[in-house]
DNA sequence: GCTTCGGATTAGTTTTTCTTATCCAAAAAT
DNA sequence: ATTTTTGGATAAGAAAAACTAATCCGAAGC
């Protein structure tokens, strides 16, 4: 068959498959779901007309056919990944793909990227700001920096900076008729959430600075909810509320003055920010140097 | 780079690209458009962050890590087109995939094929009923049989049959009170028109007939239409007014006595069934076996 | 006997790929 | 020197491919 016609995704997924003898862990190796896998085999079988595996409920068995097509179409493999790799391996010297949160990648990380620029002026950082979670068999990163509890499976870990939640506010918020001068002045100002971690209750929030204040809250507070943690802050400047910010989003809003921090009460959280990357990543040069930058930065931050 | 992660379409447009030096011509080759192989190449040298080609306006130029990935690039499709040619080898040696229109599959084709089969037990035909012309490049088509001129560039075409066409209609509209008995009769009827190919004026059609039966047309004659030669030939079974059937399509309803032929008027036209096939088809005896069969079936009708 | 597991399938969604239309600049033709 | 032709670039929208979610099934495991 001329190489045109080939089904090529579908060849990947045969390729896949037979390796694993499991549609389950070929799926997981090719980051989609056992029905795509499922459904690309079928479609193969159908395609070329001729049956790849037997089926016994949950196993799965190589027909000859398919057992014969297998040496040849995983070197084809070998030699496509050897093609890529020929093309990339003079430029990935310098790069180093980071993924971050929209909200750290502005107010912390990207305002810091001119010192390593500084450090390494041939290098290339590209930030992927990103909510989400990075999956790095399915994603071209070299690795994350994620605030949250640092549980991540499967994955080289470690600390990079810890930093501390405290409520902050427009400086207006502090005269006034009503001005906010102690946490129980809290409950006649707009509580303005940030919505990121809200199914994680063991995530900084309101509810757990309030209750480790000791102020008691009552129903039906007047509140905003934002989806990032930049735009909780940048409604804290406009002066809409009272928003519970980390330091490293409100620093440099609080010293240019747009924000205050009314009262010093900083609550000690199981957040932090971690370092992630798959284990192999830390060999390459590139990688190992970005990740010292960083922990500078936070150690001078 | 993991083979999860290889862009597979893009590479097969970098490797036709790279093989052509065009666009133009890896589009042709690859059955797409030019924008379409530019978009890939774009799209593949953003996602490896390397120059592929260098655009000299009207003409491209390999880079040099292009010109290194090129020769692993083009052994990986070998490997792979030999891996599927090994899948396809044991069971394509009886499968036959011809491409003919719906009406002349349903009519003509199918009801004969069981004559085929009793002269090849372990034949496989696969009919793609089709009203488009094959890409021969594009689709997995073995042949085609086409009603035309036999004008089909750069592939092998045989004449298979001449068929002539002539009115037909249900016996009912022969009786009653405005009975159907000559030529000018027509013109008090419906009449049925097969859109199939209505914008070839040589292709046979009501008013080529009528104008050879010397019969004068008035505007604005009762008239249905539909886009296939079947569904006509059906609407003149039920009654609803005189189709310009070909014999092969209308033969079975003929002899049934569901339609007659209320006057004898056969007029020559241009078309005919054509077989098509690219060139090396024919050195695949299942197939000119297949092309034997259809010609005495032809001979035999 | 019940629970768990992995493959099968359908329907709907998302992503990828493609086509169409238009633009551009240089080569080719006049 | 001017006009025409050509092939690549690009954007917008359409089509096709690939995927996910949900559900089902039957056999293995408990």
């Amino acid at each position: 068959m001329k190489r045109s016609m080939l089904p090529l995704n579908a060849l990947r997924a045969f390729d896949a498959a037979a390796r694993h003898l499991s549609f389950k862990m070929a799926a997981e190796d090719l980051s989609v779901t056992p029905a795509a896998i499922s459904q690309q085999i079928r479609s193969l079988e159908e395609f070329l007309g001729v049956e790849l595996f037997r089926r016994t409920n949950r196993s799965l068995v190589l027909t000859e056919a398919a057992q014969l097509a297998l040496a040849p179409l995983k070197d084809g493999f070998e030699k496509m990944e050897e093609a890529v790799d020929i093309l990339t391996a003079s430029h990935s010297a310098n790069v180093v793909k980071v993924s971050v949160s929209p909200s750290f990648a502005s107010k912390w990380l990207v305002p810091r990227l001119a010192s390593y620029y500084e450090r390494r002026p041939d290098a290339i950082v590209k930030v992927n700001a990103t909510m989400a979670l990075t999956d790095f068999k399915a994603e071209d990163i070299d690795l994350g920096i994620r605030y949250g509890r640092g549980t991540y499976d499967g994955l080289h870990v470690e600390p990079l900076m810890r930093e501390t939640v405290f409520p902050v506010c427009s400086p207006a918020l502090l005269e006034g008729d009503d001005p906010l001068r102690t946490p129980e002045d809290l409950l006649e100002k707009t509580l303005i959430h940030d919505d990121s971690f809200s199914e994680d209750d063991s995530a900084p929030s309101w509810p757990m600075w309030l209750k480790a204040a000791g102020v008691l809250v009552p129903e039906g507070l007047p509140a905003l909810h934002f989806n990032t943690h930049a735009l909780a802050v940048e409604a804290a400047v406009a002066g809409r509320g009272v928003a519970l910010a980390r330091s490293s989003i409100a620093e440099e809003d609080l010293k240019a003055g747009r924000l205050v921090q009314p009262f010093g009460e900083a609550i000690p959280v199981d957040f932090a920010h971690y370092i992630v990357c798959p284990e192999d990543k830390l060999k390459a040069e590139r990688i190992q140097d970005f990740i010292d930058w960083l922990k500078d930065e936070a150690g001078a931050y």
